[in-house]
DNA sequence: TTGAAAGCGCTAACAT
DNA sequence: ATGTTAGCGCTTTCAA
């Protein structure tokens, strides 16, 4: 076992000092040529690195980034966080990732633990319990303590620091016109996250999209079902009215086990019924016929994300926060009509 | 901004030593309990705590496990994420995470970069890549180093070390039997993953199956199909031998692509053909008929990962390597008939 | 009961 | 051209 070896050792295998060795190495104008040469022809031989906690501990400076994510079994969340690795490792930033499981403790003190030096800053999104209980103190915390913070998705109104979301209101009014416009007159609305930040904006722009069509907000068309329901019990009480002729659900597994249903009700899809939903994962696209859904471009959301956390390091430290806004893109596939 | 304190703060708050501060938040005896109390009093209030960078450039130690990864929007890998985040948060790890992409040089750069002082020790799987041009150098390299290292799913025997396998050959082998004894006479492998020692490990055990039946192997129903074919295509002249009865698909999305295009075809599943996959996600199960799948539970094979990485960066330093292996589980759904 | 000093590995300002 | 010193934040002898 070849251990690591020191600037120390190079420099008493050479008998100069140590700084003589880190400057040789960093090709500093200071030292002779041939010093530098032997010096890093030894460094190369023997593999040197330079101990990068000695460094960080120096710079205060990690070169690394904290994510914590709500459930990385999420497509959403993997894109996002495939995106988020992408753009840090093209700068120099390592990765040190949590999965909080919607658990506001482990949001907590995932944070708290992290908070000790070992980050530069962190890149989150919080957690349906988080949200639910609107407690936020962790996060002011973070900040107070001078770590800047890239909140994403899933965002709250009470913490100044930058965001990135996505166009929740909009994708869903969009495609609730899509619907319309297809010649949908009576559309559901299927919502498993109404605990979430998202969720409501959905839903609001599902309504908005509505009113502005003329036809009337029915509450009995807006399904919430809780994570504990049985879904499928809960779908066919809904779809119990049979004038239902489009489903907007607000995350692709719902979507995916409402068409198994209907078409076990031998539903045509989409004459009888056409279905949108949000999160553009596998899931959608493998079904038949496939599902149109509405992407949050999740990779994307990651790289802005890094993007704009790794600028505020290298940087803009007081630069204004901002939050960017996504727009989603509709893809239409086969579960609605086409268009006239 | 109420920045972070150190020790150097508090000793000049009370005009104390550094070692004094340092041993009375460690509850020393050797610090009177008055000193001690008001020291802890303002430690808290002000919210101090030791830095983790200066600890691990102390100790050696960084308390933190690298993680690589080739793909996370797999549901596998994702899983077995999930496990290893679980296990390593318990026990007070933090996760440097990193996605390979199936790329050599991304798995290597990363390993590279890593080594540098900020781990006490890997998990990762091989990439694709890797696999492929069975350069494993970098590997050594860490070990040799002094660096843990725990290997799962894709391993090499080239590499010494402590892993984690699944049971893939004996997975396979179940599999095909069980479409044996439900019935199929001419069950086709495909392979969209022949690359990956997994890959080949599955086909041996397919293979093994069909030779214990006494049915001889056709190499006709050995299907694989590469990263950069259509696999619709492919399936299709597959399909124009309609003697085919059963598939053993090596991945999910290859098993859920093959039924929507059976049918399409007006097979009848189970009763025309039976459909088996690897991997447990939820697309097999959210399709219709839902797909009978071989788990290799990914969120176990994560845990298990972890404790032995943990174990060995725990004490038993020198203990022989091991190899676990993880047997899989036959989930059976609807694309296969049931036993007699 | 407290403090001084050394050291983890490194850099940088300041000698020589 | 090279070395000395100090310091990043902390713990741990050893001394007072």
């Amino acid at each position: 076992m070849r251990k690591r070896i020191t600037l120390k050792h190079i420099a008493n295998e050479f008998d100069v000092s140590i700084a003589t060795v880190s400057k040789a190495l960093s090709d500093s104008h200071e030292i002779s040529v041939k010093t530098k040469q032997k010096i890093r022809e030894y460094a190369i031989e023997h593999n040197y690195k330079p101990n990068s906690v000695a460094l960080s501990l120096l710079n205060k400076k990690t070169k690394t980034i904290g994510v914590i994510i709500p459930n990385i079994m999420n497509t959403f969340f993997a894109k996002v966080f495939a995106g988020i690795e992408e753009k840090a490792a093209e700068n120099g930033y390592s990765l040190i990732s949590c999965i909080s499981n919607e658990s506001h403790e482990k949001e907590l003190k995932t944070m708290e633990l992290l908070k000790n030096g070992t980050l530069d800053g962190f890149i989150l999104s919080l957690a349906e319990e988080t949200q639910v209980k609107e407690n936020y103190q962790h996060l002011r915390n973070a900040i107070n303590e001078g770590l800047p913070m890239v909140l994403f998705d899933r965002v709250t109104d009470a913490i100044e620091c930058d965001k990135v979301i996505v166009d929740d209101f909009e994708g869903a009014r969009h495609a609730t016109n899509h619907l319309i416009n297809t010649g949908c007159k009576r559309i559901a609305l299927i919502s498993v996250i109404d605990n979430l930040s998202v969720g409501k904006l959905r839903a609001k722009g599902y309504e908005k999209a509505l009113i502005e069509n003329g036809i009337e907000i029915d509450p009995r068309l807006i399904v919430k079902i809780g994570k504990h329901e049985d879904f499928e019990t809960s779908m066919k009480i809904v779809l119990s009215d049979t004038s239902i002729d489009g489903l907007l659900c607000l995350e692709e597994s719902s979507a995916v086990q409402s068409l198994e249903l209907v078409k076990r009700m031998h539903y045509k899809i989409p004459e009888d019924l056409s279905i949108i939903c949000f999160t553009n994962g596998k899931l959608p696209q493998y079904v038949s016929p496939k599902i149109t859904t509405i992407s949050q471009h999740g990779k994307y959301i990651g790289e802005t994300a890094a993007t704009m956390l790794i600028n505020r390091l290298q940087g803009d430290t007081d630069a204004p926060f901002e939050t960017k806004v996504i727009k989603t893109s509709l893809i239409k596939r086969e579960s609605t009509r086409s268009s006239f």
